[in-house]
DNA sequence: CGTGCGATTATCT
DNA sequence: GATAATCGCACGC
């Protein structure tokens, strides 16, 4: 799965007209990580995790944001990668009809689907389109194949937003994005945001 | 410019 | 009934 993760970013994810070019993701692994929904077991939410790789987990964050993951490895192996940002290359009017509704300003460009939820909103996603098959010509969501990034411009560090009196998110260090881009260059890269230096 | 908090609901105990 | 893999805005300096 940590092989895979990397692979991930470069790709494009397609839903109806929109298309979004991944640049940062987040593994998870299932019963041994606590940050995973998998890590207490089977339930009927987290039940396509144990499923065959290449679909899709879908799962509402907070009540209000929907969160696409990646289903790794095989049957009853329990393994994912959360999407965690890209940028829009088709489909912008799409997106901005959702994304812009009821609000003064529009977003910049970039801020489409820079993290998680704001993602989700782009690509239009629902609990409907989770165990969707990504690799199937016939369903709502896809993955496709994209430009891979420069190796050297991909960079690893500690997970966000995972709680746990252990600081889960320093003991698994599996996020990953392409370095340079807009999309990802104010999320916190390598960790900890520093203030200004002395 | 940085920090703090409210929104809103599926899911599990 | 509590919790959560978040976001956007308000406010204080």
């Amino acid at each position: 799965m940590l092989e895979v993760a990397p692979l991930l970013l470069g790709s494009v994810l397609q839903a109806g007209p929109v298309r979004v070019r991944v640049t940062e993701v987040e593994a998870y692994a299932g019963v041994q990580d606590p940050g995973s929904h998998a890590y207490r077991g089977v339930t009927a939410r987290t039940a396509v995790m144990f499923g065959p790789a290449g679909h899709a987990y879908v799962y509402l964050s907070y009540g209000m944001h929907h969160c696409l993951n990646v289903v790794c490895e095989d049957t009853g192996v329990a393994a994912a990668v959360l999407v965690r940002a890209g940028e829009v290359v088709a489909g912008e009017s799409s997106v901005r009809s959702r994304r812009d509704a009821g609000r003064s300003r529009p977003h910049r460009w970039v801020d489409l689907a820079r993290g998680p939820g704001r993602l989700g909103s782009a690509l239009g996603l629902t609990l409907g389109h989770s165990g969707a098959d990504l690799c199937d010509p016939s369903s709502p969501l896809r993955l496709l194949r994209g430009a891979p990034p420069s190796p050297a411009a991909i960079r690893r560090g500690p997970r966000v937003g995972v709680s746990g009196p252990g600081g889960e998110a320093t003991a698994y260090p599996w996020r990953f994005w392409i370095e340079g881009e807009a999309s990802v260059s104010a999320y916190r890269p390598g960790g900890v945001r520093r203030r200004a230096a002395p």
